[in-house]
DNA sequence: ACATTAAGTGATT
DNA sequence: AATCACTTAATGT
């Protein structure tokens, strides 16, 4: 599988990457659907091979917000801490594009954990920029406004798109990051004054991309 | 032309 | 920053 060794040829060893295509199985995701949901039981891992993972923290009201992308090379840290046992998710990921996954059965994790040094350095490198990412996006929400968090918010979604024009509704904006669509409205309507993006119908173009 | 959906805005809490 | 109520603009049928 070439999209395996374009991403991670680099990362494992040639008897891993035979492995991993040996017991890993292919899955697709079309952009929009739910890959892992609330509660449900992770029986696989996986690694992302194409495209791009959106991350949602729900709270018991049902209102979710992002926390972080998984891009081609980044596997979910939350399979990872859940290796151990069978653990129930707590976390939702949606595709943010259409996505290409290789599935892998979490009971291969451990066995890997010994036999190769190079599993061992992705999975504690995975643990240390989730974790990173994690306490960074706590530091958004305890300390930055709504404007900053929103800014930050397009230019990660540029990003992991690929594009400096991000194809969204201001209510779908309003809904990943919790809060009401007017006021994404107008933020938006300022960033806009400010010449850092130009507002249309179902899309944001980023003009600038500093700070 | 009409209905639907997205976006803009003032006023109020 | 949220909500309401309403307007205006863009798009689909």
């Amino acid at each position: 599988m070439d999209l395996l060794r374009k991403n991670y040829a680099y990362i494992f060893e040639d008897t891993l990457l035979e492995e991993i295509e040996k017991v890993g199985t292919h899955k697709s995701f079309e952009e929009g659907s739910t890959i892992i949901g609330v509660n449900s039981k992770i029986l696989f891992m996986p690694l992302v091979l194409r495209g791009a993972i959106k991350i949602m923290r729900a709270d018991k009201d049902g209102d979710d917000l992002v926390i972080y992308y998984l891009e081609a090379g980044d596997t979910c840290t939350m399979t990872l801490s859940c290796c151990m046992g069978v653990t129930k998710s707590k976390i939702r990921a949606v595709a943010e594009t259409d996505v290409d996954l290789l599935m892998i059965p979490v009971q291969k994790m451990s066995e890997w954990l010994r036999r190769y040094l190079s599993w061992q350095e992705f999975v504690l490198k995975s643990y240390d920029t989730r974790f990173t990412e994690l306490i960074e996006t706590v530091d958004t929400l305890a300390f930055l406004k709504m404007d900053q968090r929103l800014l930050k918010y397009l230019k990660d979604k540029a990003f992991v798109n690929h594009s400096d024009t991000i194809q969204v509704t201001h209510q779908e904006i309003a809904d990943d990051l919790n809060t009401s669509r007017v006021v994404v409205s107008r933020m938006l309507k300022v960033l806009e004054k400010e010449d850092k993006i130009i507002l249309s119908r179902n899309a944001i173009k980023i003009t600038d991309f500093s700070a």
